[in-house]
DNA sequence: CATGAATGAGCGTTCATTCAT
DNA sequence: GATGAATGAACGCTCATTCAT
């Protein structure tokens, strides 16, 4: 029976994944010692292994930790009236808001997701929940005629994580990238890919366009 | 003077950074030792060190010769007489043909080019020059009325590193990536951003589009 | 909180430190390695770390307690009242009593002194308090008219540092040196050179003469 | 049968030997690498072992060099017709006109006479020949009514190896030394020690003393 | 529970020496 | 003879993990 209250234990397991996740975004996985982490959670080694059974585990629980968030604003997206507009404050909030060591973080994840070990498997039963969710809210807008996609929901979901996952890495890895310039052009893509049908507002001529940007009509 | 020929010198600095290639593919950079290397390589430890003076020497010279290549293909892009199909080429070519490690290890590249060093500036020099490249390419494209995109060739270029670098990046982390299905996708949406004028073909009118996909009519 | 208690941490210190001389004087600075000081020393090389940054760090602190030790001995030295007798006293230490494998580790200090390095600005630093303390100690002597040398402060100290030196190297160069011999003959060598003055005892004619040296009549 | 002439043989020796002297004086004996020595010498890693069969061959050759030229120089002093001036002039010689690095050197040697193999016999060899020889000189010098020493021939000899080492010493370690001031007064102490009887100059009152620094009156 | 000293396998790298050319 | 590429044992040092206090 833990003598820490829960609520304790909890706060201290997320200052120190902060912690780690700001030392492996700086320095890599491996580049980080452990005691890197102590230094910057401000704990002691013995209290760490307290929390984490290993650096392993480590990386397991940001892992665990970042990619629940994201299913999380999904199923928020899902809920939109707006699909699109939803989407695109979705890639504002990951690739301008976030700041830019998040992405370098979502980089050493995947990197160290295709070594074997728990942290591939996270990863990638999360990146397949992700996929599975927007196949459905695609599927279910089509069905619902908000869309007129060309592309099935599957095909549709693929190619939205890899502009998704192109936002990320370019943020990630070219300092002069500028993610807000970025973010209504892929919008716009991804615009042209869903296809949205304007709500039929009877007696009010719909506004011409989806209007982000007309990337070409 | 027994001094190798330079010929024999080369091809042992290509084998010895081949072997490198797919270390730091499998185990990451950090967790591939010289001695790995080494047996991957065939070669003594000793040996390795006449050609690489450090660990680090090894991913710059990876790093430069992957992105030399890279910018080769993409001059010869330009030569191409129809664009778009040299870009879906050049898509084709590093995304379905080359083995599945070559991506990872473009990740284990970006990954270590955000922490400090010289792999970094190699990386970042290279990503440079193939964006200007690219920019260069739609430039012209767009000054021979060959395209009428709506964005500048600066945007236009970023965006088609957004896309390429996603292609990367799913292919090298999600084992279930269908790339040969996404590259006519992105394609097309690289299409639909070029937006191509069809040569004036006398007395035959141009088939409408390039027609993969078409993206939004 | 387990940290050790200083007292501990001080005694383990020394502890590795002796076992460090002992391997530097038998094997030369660069011929130990770490692993051969944990073996003497009964401790991992883990823990070893814990108490000296490397090796560097060792003969720093060998340097450091050694010359320490000197200074103190010669500010003794100072308070004697028989002031050839306190410096033969001293001569006999360093050379008859102390183990031999002492005057060799001198040697091997004295040798990485003249490369660069916090050895050699230790050793130069001790040296040069040394001189200081000695001319300081000859300056006083005369002023006080016990001794009435025919060199000035300055150079009697070097002169006495060339004859200790001297002792040493051979002490520590030729296994037949006979110390034990030769320190009343330096002695006498110093004592001409001192050329004391004796305490007027009244009613008492002075013992014949200063006798410096008579060594062996 | 040797290729080369034994001419060029010798001089190729000499050669490699006084860049093995700089490196060793400069960077220690284990300090110094093996390409050091042919870098500096300006002849390839394979030629250099053509002359010497291992490291330590080097400074075995080194030393029997170093200390055959002494032997050499101290044969003159027997022969000179003024003991004490030879002697003046040959500390003059050792500390003041050769390079500081090559007392630098003798205490590499020193230093690695320590150790077994066989720089330590060599050493030890010619420093027991050096000694005989004064032991020899001054026992002859007496007999012949040169000097009148308190001390006998054996003690002599030691009592002159401890001066000279301490000046060898001092040159070394110390960058303030001043050799030139301190070379006469050690003679003056050698002087004390040998305490030579002025030729008797009939007619001619003798000059009263060596009067540098009259020692012991 | 918390602490940090201790452990030791294993890292990147060096270098004396050998030997095919 | 001369060359320098090759060898591989051994070095100084690190760090994930354990455990006595």
């Amino acid at each position: 029976m833990p003598k820490l209250k829960p609520d304790t234990q909890k706060a201290r397991r997320e200052h120190i994944l902060d912690a780690a996740e700001r030392c492996f975004a700086r320095e890599g996985f491996q580049g980080t010692t452990m005691k890197d982490i102590c230094r910057d959670a401000g704990v002691s080694l013995g209290a760490l292994y307290v929390y984490f059974a290993s650096k392993e585990d480590l990386i397991a629980g940001i892992t665990e930790r970042d990619r629940s968030k994201l299913t999380a604003q999904l199923t928020e997206v899902a809920a939109a009236p707006d699909l699109l507009a939803a989407l695109a404050r979705l890639g504002e909030h990951y690739t301008v808001e976030e700041p830019r060591y998040k992405q370098q973080l979502v980089i050493e994840i995947g990197s160290a997701s295709v070594r074997s070990g728990p942290v591939g498997e996270i990863f990638r039963a999360c990146d397949a929940a992700v996929l599975a969710q927007f196949e459905g809210l695609f599927a279910r807008a089509e069905a619902e005629g908000k869309i007129a996609p060309k592309l099935n929901a599957k095909l549709l979901a693929q190619t939205i994580a890899v502009l998704g996952d192109g936002l990320f890495w370019r943020r990630a890895v070219d300092p002069n990238f500028d993610a807000s310039a970025m973010v209504p052009i892929i919008t716009a893509l991804i615009g042209s890919l869903l296809n949205p049908i304007p709500a039929p507002a009877p007696y009010e001529p719909a506004p011409a366009a989806p209007a982000h940007l007309e990337v070409n009509s």
